[in-house]
DNA sequence: AAAATTTTGGATAAAAAAGATCCAATTAGA
DNA sequence: TCTAATTGGATCTTTTTTATCCAAAATTTT
């Protein structure tokens, strides 16, 4: 019951791209200053374009960049499209594969296991996952717990 | 991020158990009305026993049967025993596993996602998992949100 | 147009985890 | 003692995870 290290490595590569504002991001700098094998990297990285999360640039001064607002983009998509939809247990996503889900109470708990979790996950967006070197000066302001 | 098929057959192993009352119950049984492999609930009952949920007797009228009561045992123990700790990411068992740890924030939300999951199945005792043939005729009674 | 740089996409592979299965030895009731 | 039940260790297969390699394609610069 853990995430991948793919998807970790995606969510980094997503951060940072936030953190960089528009500007497109070679492979290579990402890789490095995220600690994500570059290869690897690159894989992810087309399955996170293919999800229309983020931009590839081919050819000399290609890169990454983030596709839409960092402030529209939660972590349930960045992990979702990783991972595939979330379900602790097949029964969750396929109640058929086991013939007891009908009237098993277990059932009922890994569904609301689930919501809670994607819940969570879908009310944190890139905006709050960005890392501030200081906190702001003159501003109280806290988008919520996580920052 | 899913639990492994020996989590959800311990569960059922334990619930099944529990509507058995203190009765000892041969592998054999437990195997053909819960669908659980005959030779791997042996080994899940192992670790359940160790960890101190189950009594195994041996020999001839041997079988396995709760240590404690259903009242007092919680799925997140029976998970735990199975999966050891939860932890949905590396980083949150481990901080210096990633050298990321002390700012990222995303570590935060890991964490915080732990904390829910365990919450939510530490809240379900093995009593609320018990599948009842029939509601009680004169009993408006709801243990929690899950029966 | 040629050179330089950067990603693609498909193949491949090593390692780890999951999901069993086998069986000789042991235990304990009848 | 006979029989029925589990143990514990080894083994095995399959699937998933975590990459890595490289020729081809794309794009900018010279
Ligand atoms: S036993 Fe219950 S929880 Fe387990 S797979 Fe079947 S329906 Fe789901
Ligand atoms: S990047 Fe953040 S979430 Fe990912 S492993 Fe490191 S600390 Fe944890």
């Amino acid at each position: 019951m853990k995430i991948n290290r793919a998807t970790d490595y995606g969510v980094r590569l997503m951060v940072y791209l936030a953190t960089e504002g528009g500007k497109t991001v070679p492979r290579a700098e990402v890789s490095s200053a995220m600690d994500i094998p570059s290869e690897f990297l690159a894989k992810i990285a087309q399955h996170l374009a293919r999800a229309g999360l983020l931009e590839i640039k081919q050819g000399r001064m290609g890169g990454y960049r983030l596709k839409r607002s960092p402030e529209e983009i939660t972590l349930l998509e960045i992990v979702e499209a990783l991972e595939g939809e979330i379900f602790l247990n097949i029964c969750v996503g396929d109640p058929k594969a086991c013939r007891f889900s009908s009237t098993c109470k277990v059932h009922l708990v890994w569904k609301a296991a689930r919501e809670g979790l994607r819940d969570l996950l879908g009310s944190i967006r890139l905006t709050n996952l960005i890392i501030k070197e200081r906190p702001l000066q003159n501003s109280q302001e806290r988008c919520c717990k996580y920052n």
